[in-house]
DNA sequence: CTAAAACATGAGTGGGGCTCATGTTAGTCC
DNA sequence: GGACTAACATGAGCCCCACTCATGTTTTAG
């Protein structure tokens, strides 16, 4: 079936000063259109008219329409680290409940403020099946976080901890999806939730080892 | 944009029996091509050729594929509810853990039996956003085990206990989804973290309250 | 200046979702 | 049995989508 490998991938980066801009011009067009009328309903053709290009050039760089979705949740992904590592930086918290919350925070305002960042968060929604197992974005972005996390809560390197962060950023996933689900901005009930969970599971699961 | 109030519905429900047996078979079908090419491949021409029906009958019962897609997750969540109903009954878990991990047995157990299960558990995948606040499949679950669980937990009817159920069976769905995109027979490691996260979870945000 | 690499373009191809006009069959009442 | 209705059956074809490719232009490197 899907043998392809390079389906949902990038073709070719653009160098020049003209296609870097029409590069990120079709991203914002892509995540306009999808905050705008879904996923299911997006068309290469309606980004394409949108961002200004012609179609030819949109595939030019993306191999496909899952490479264009794609492309976009990578570009949310590094803004989203960039900014959980600075504000890990800035205000140092000290506890597992710390980091959370902060994490849990800046997601929710990502949501509110970032076109697009709703529906594809990190992983591309139509991903196949039976293809890359485990090398989803949302392993990607467990693997940073731990990385980020590591040297705050002592116990870094361990094989636990790296489980645990993948687990804990499955279910931030799907319960924050689920609070934006039920209300456009966010239901804070839901977010409050969402860092029960979280403490609840990593505290029982963390702390045994740390020490 | 999706203002079509049937749109991933029902059409028209099948008396005769040569229909009930057709409808049947296209389910099947969607099953069976789910299981083999995913979601994203997944063709109505094929599921029709399949179930040996031509493609205007597959048109009278469901109003889209969407509606297809629904109606397989239907019969997968009402035989998923059965099983858990008649293991309830039977087995008497006496606590919350008991409970947790005897819907989590049964969930993996049927992902490994039943033909399309994986792929579309209980909510449609490429569902639209905008549309049907908080009306998805996972709630109605949620709503349904909330209600057998009830008289088992001793605390029923309250809001705090609904939102719980929610939220975990939220978590369980997604963490659960990791395991088998991991690994097609289900990661066991991560089967038995979806344990930990619902109970630590449920027992830190039911036990308080129940007493 | 020249060769190569990067870039640009949009009509056209293949194929998938879904319709609809035209039937045929099963139940129902007298 | 005949007459009437609702359920069922059918597949060529419409529309629109993802994606291609042949042909040309511009930028860069030496």
């Amino acid at each position: 079936m899907n043998q392809d490998r390079t389906a949902g991938t990038l073709r070719r980066l653009p160098v020049q000063k003209r296609s870097v801009e029409r590069f990120e011009r079709l991203l914002d067009a892509c995540a306009e259109l999808l905050d705008e009328v879904g996923y299911a309903a997006l068309t290469t053709k309606e980004v394409a008219r949108r961002a200004e290009v012609p179609i030819g050039t949109l595939y030019q760089f993306f191999s496909d329409k899952e490479g264009l979705i794609g492309a976009l949740a990578a570009r949310n992904l590094e803004t989203f680290l960039e900014r959980v590592a600075a504000r890990l930086e800035h205000e140092e918290p000290e506890d597992i409940s710390g980091i959370v919350d902060m994490t849990v925070d800046e997601f929710v305002t990502m949501r509110r403020t970032i076109t697009g960042f709703g529906v594809v968060d990190f992983g591309a929604a139509g991903q196949d099946h039976t293809l890359e197992p485990a090398l989803d974005n949302n392993t990607a972005v467990a693997e940073r976080l731990r990385a980020l996390t590591a040297t705050l809560t002592g116990a870094q390197g361990n094989a636990e901890l790296e489980i645990a962060v993948r687990v804990a950023l499955e279910c931030a996933d799907s319960v924050l999806k689920l609070a934006f689900r039920t209300d456009p901005q966010g239901d804070s009930q839901l977010i409050a939730e969402c860092k029960r969970v979280l403490n609840s599971y990593l505290n029982d699961r963390i702390r045994p080892l740390g020490n």
